[in-house]
RNA sequence: GGGCGUUUAGCUCAGUGGUAGAGCGUUUCAUUGACAUUGAAAAGGUCAGAGGUCCGAUCCCUCUAACGCCCACCA
């Protein structure tokens, strides 16, 4: 025994054997512990991560915090779980799969629809876990046994009975309008999917000249439009100003004529048209801009649609356009225009580009049929339940940032041209292919023509449709009633309206209640001097070669020792060194007692009573300390609850009372039961080198884990 | 354009209306008996700048600057 402790600790050889441990003895799964029916239960749902993702250090921060509270709240004899999970990540895998089939010389078109899917399930199956699997080389104490995976065939069921309840309530409709349009994953997109990069380009002002007879007044008479996309003015029905325009007043009414396309459209008023902007005159482009489409709805104007799906121009721009790229438009047009004499002038203008959150392809907004999920009665229950107090969102500020955008939110697009997902549980008649119906299975006989065999909708939901499920989609009936509402959501700053909102609405719709009592925000790892880690910029650091390096509890305790609320933190390694250097120290100081407290007294007599004043000082000590970190945890205060666990531990228990107790003679049971004490304190923080000692120390009688160990 | 956050020791960060704190780093000394992944101690800060409130401000208020983040259909 005493000589497992001659050797400094090795994390290598311990971690896997513990995990090992606490897996196969069934601790992570509240059903097979006693735990205290009178208290109130514990849980929290893992924010299932990608399918195609690798651990970073924000997923190790999130599992490290997570992991404290289920670790601290489990051992205190709460009914506790942690349920973990894997999000399917519709766009993101199918790019991922596509990427590797064009290494192979092939394409998802190729495959077709059915083999694409069986490809990207392959490799669902292949790399699906390995993530996990890094989650539990950090230790977290999820219970697997109930992981959960979003197009399981029970989560899908939901997916889609969450589908038909909203259409049958009128919530989900089908329209034709602009949406933002991915032209290389062939995809329309959500708002939120829409990254807005600043580029420079240019403001073209281009002349409309007015519809006179007499060529030659024409080219005195015309009216000035600024633009950033002159090739959309082959789409253009009107030119509109604002109605309070003293420059305009006459001209409203009047037509012009359209450059190039040579066809007169109206000019029209419209409020939404900014006087300050360029000449105060716009371009109407109703099939390629979401403000043109509305003024184009409330004008009655007519739609032209010039880009296609493919990002390319189409047969509307004319013989001299269809096919080309937009930016070989761009030029063309512009030329065109020069030599015309119809380009005003042309200035330089910061814009601010809509991409794709998942490609990064310049984004079109174009017109398709699309589904949309109506938002104005959600998002009051969203905005109500935070507003009231029933969800917080911690820290406090993030409430602004969740509820400026629900109270400026648009419908939601939830289709997806895509195909590795949740298909809509929407049948077409194949007779009026315009007509369908929504019903969970396909209907047998088409309701519509009479005998048709129907056709289910070729779109998928956009993936944050099922991820708003998961805190009660993801829970068996019985989990349910134990675990629905969780106590708390714990996630990243940037998905608060992509997924926390849509939680919480979705939560409130189908379960009326919140899914969660609070939202902890957690900070945002930068690298060390304040830059965004990201693989492509190399900056990313890998967990896996720190645990590697310094082992778990190690890196744990760097990423906490850092956390001190909702400072983002600028990743320091010297931290993790520190926390190497901790798990050695309880290692130890662990020798040393094993050395001195020969009898290693039964479980009972360890909690022997204080005797000298260096004993009561010392246990005074940790119960302060105790108390203290446990405030400290539930207040979320983690950073802090370590550094008091590591003061008192080193100095109060190390520094002073081991130093004293060398000088000092006679019983020595009452150093054990201080360090017995301390592994429990510790563990939640370092559950890898206190359950190592644990294992090897326990007095007889003791429980079967220290993870499973009454806090009190 | 709108919103938010940060600025304290060489580095990463705590903290308080009334002598400024930790880890790492630096310096000195100690130690062959738990641990050199150690112990004891020291040096090091006009708490971003300006103004205001107060007996007193690093802390509260206003402004400025730098950095960072989120949101956004002004073409």
């Amino acid at each position: 025994m005493k000589e497992d402790f001659d050797k400094p600790y090795d994390p290598k050889s311990a971690e896997a054997r513990i995990y090992q441990l606490w897996e196969e003895g069934g601790f992570f799964d509240p059903d097979k512990l006693k735990t205290d029916k009178k208290k109130k239960t514990y849980s929290i749902l893992l924010p299932p991560p990608n399918v195609t993702g690798s651990l970073h250090l924000g997923h190790a921060l999130n599992a490290t915090v997570s992991d404290i509270l289920i670790r601290f709240n489990r051992m205190t004899g709460k009914k506790t779980v942690w349920l973990p999970g894997i999000d399917h990540a519709g766009i993101a895998t199918q790019n991922v799969v596509e990427k590797e089939l064009r290494k192979q010389g092939t394409s998802r078109y190729e495959l077709g629809r059915e083999k694409f899917i069986e490809r990207v399930w392959q490799w669902k199956e292949q790399y699906g876990s390995i993530i996990l699997d890094q989650f539990k080389r950090l230790g977290a104490s999820c219970d697997w046994s109930r992981l959960r995976f979003t197009l399981d065939e029970k989560y899908a069921d939901e997916v889609l009975k969450t589908f038909v309840h909203y259409y049958e309530k009128g919530l989900i409709y089908r329209g034709s309008r602009v949406v933002n349009w991915c032209p290389r994953c062939r995809t329309s997109l959500s708002d939120l999917e829409v990254r807005h990069e600043e580029t420079k380009t240019k403001l073209w002002y281009i002349k409309y000249p007015l519809a006179i007879k007499n060529a030659e007044l024409r080219m005195q008479n015309y009216i000035v439009v600024a633009t950033t996309r002159p090739e959309t003015m082959l789409g253009d029905t009107a030119v509109a100003v604002n109605p309070s325009d003293p420059r305009y007043k006459n001209l409203v009414g009047q037509k012009v004529i359209l450059p190039i396309q040579n066809k007169k459209i109206p000019i029209i008023a419209d409020r939404n048209v900014d006087k300050d902007f360029g000449t105060g005159a716009v371009k109407v482009t109703p099939a390629h801009s979401f403000t043109d489409f509305e003024i184009g709805e409330k004008n009655g104007l007519e739609i032209v649609e010039v880009i296609g799906q493919d990002g390319r121009m189409t047969e509307l721009a004319g013989i001299n356009f269809a096919g080309l790229k937009i930016d070989e438009a761009r030029e063309k047009i512009v030329q065109e225009l020069e030599k015309e004499g119809l380009l005003e002038k042309i200035e330089d203008y910061n814009n601010y580009v809509g991409h794709c959150d998942r490609c990064n392809a310049v984004l079109e907004q174009l017109i398709s049929p699309q589904w949309f999920l109506r938002m104005d009665h959600l998002k009051d229950f969203a905005v109500k339940i935070v507003r009231s107090g029933k969800t917080k969102i911690i820290p406090k500020n993030f409430e602004k940032t969740y509820l400026s955008w629900l109270n400026n939110v648009r419908d939601w697009c939830i289709s997806r041209q895509i195909w590795w997902g949740h298909r809509l549980p929407v049948y077409f008649c194949e007779q009026k292919t315009e007509e369908f119906t929504v019903s969970l299975a396909k209907p047998d006989k088409c309701p519509i023509c009479g005998n048709c065999k129907m056709k289910q909708s070729e779109d998928v939901l956009d993936t944050w449709f099922s991820s708003a499920l998961w805190p009660f989609a993801a829970l068996s009936k019985k989990d349910l009633q134990d675990f629905y509402p969780s106590q708390v959501l714990i996630t990243a700053r940037d998905i608060i309206n992509l997924w926390v909102a849509r939680m919480i609405f979705s939560g409130m719709e189908f379960k009326s209640e919140t899914p969660f009592e609070k939202t902890l925000i957690h900070a945002t790892i930068l690298t060390k001097d304040g830059k965004r880690m990201s693989k492509s910029k190399g900056t990313g650091i890998d967990p896996l070669i720190l645990i590697d390096n310094f082992g778990a509890d190690a890196l744990r305790f760097g990423i906490i020792w850092q956390s001190m609320g909702n400072q983002d933190i600028r990743f320091d390694e010297t931290a993790v060194m520190a926390g190497k250097k901790f798990a050695n120290k309880i290692w130890n100081a662990t020798r040393f007692v094993l050395q001195n407290a020969e009898s290693k007294a039964g479980g009972k007599d360890s909690k022997s009573k204080p005797k000298t004043p260096a004993d009561k000082k010392v246990l005074d000590k940790l119960q302060k300390a105790k108390k203290s970190v446990e405030k400290d945890i539930n207040s979320f205060k983690f950073g802090q609850a370590l550094h008091k666990v590591y003061d008192f531990f080193w100095h109060d228990f190390c520094d002073v009372y081991i130093e004293k107790s060398k000088k000092q003679s006679g019983d020595k049971t009452f150093i054990f039961f201080i360090l017995l004490e301390s592994l429990k304190l510790i563990h939640p923080f370092m559950p890898f080198v206190t359950e190592e000692i644990y294992q090897k120390i326990k007095p007889k009688g003791s429980a079967k884990a220290l993870m499973i160990e009454k806090w009190d």
